[in-house]
DNA sequence: CTTGACCTTCCACCAGCTGGAACCCTTATG
DNA sequence: CATAAGGGTTCCAGCTGGTGGAAGGTCAAG
């Protein structure tokens, strides 16, 4: 396979899966005119990797769930591990978001929006306590 | 006021005060010896640049609420159009993150986390179909 | 006079790609 | 045979929003 169809395949751009090369969690063989040579095995570490990204787990997670992905003999509370750590940074993001987005909302809410200058959400942010 | 003043009440780095003038945000003036000298009205712009990055405002985002912050006739609907459309993104954000909760926290339950090497997660993350 | 806390600039780096330039390879068509 | 389209290749730069560190100037205290 040339790169172009991995990357229908994967889901994941060309310049992505030259990245992904570049950091090393694929290693392709080239074939005579300097292509990139994939195997069905790059294909699933890609589609994985992919997987992986979209659900959260960083390029680094990614690096560690491969390793315990091509270690038939891995422990999987290995990868429950990462992915439970995985999982609070998710719930700490959505709790960090919802904060704003609480307050936000209450500014938007108090905005008239019209076209007077006063405006609660400047106010606010040039004023409120440090807190 | 010296940057150390303004970033102590800013309750921004230095670094960053340093960053926002490079960018734009400010231009204080320089004594003598080449230091930046902070007038009031640069500490205020600087506290507003920090509340609203924490609520998510991007900085093309603070450059425009901080021109509308200057102009003293801005319609308060200008404002309001800015921080809705903050509000939707974060929405989204929320949205997707919930998502990806869901789906990570199922896995995470489904894997018994012991010393064998099967594991629901990683044969989701290798095997399951596109969608 | 030296120490230490400031301040300055500049350059490099983080994640995770993405865009573009400049070039090569392959295949089909006129 | 020339050429044009549509692959592929490399490398370099840039995005966001800063952060770290080196090398050096300045200032007040002891």
């Amino acid at each position: 396979m040339n790169i172009g169809d991995v990357a229908e395949r994967s889901g994941l751009p060309a310049k992505t899966i030259r990245y992904y090369e570049d950091i090393g969690f694929i290693r392709p063989a080239r074939s005579a005119n300097g292509y990139r040579q994939f195997a069905q095995k790059d294909l699933h570490k890609l589609t994985f990797v992919g997987r992986a990204r979209s659900l959260g787990f960083t390029i680094e997670d990614c690096r560690t769930l491969l390793a315990l992905y091509e270690d038939r003999g891995r422990a999987s509370a290995d990868v429950k591990r990462v992915a439970q750590q995985n999982l609070a940074d998710i719930d700490t993001k959505i709790a960090d978001l919802q904060e704003m987005r609480a307050t936000l909302s209450h500014l938007v809410t108090s905005c008239a929006g019209d076209d007077r200058p006063d405006c609660p959400i400047l106010d606010t942010l040039g004023g409120m306590p440090k807190a």
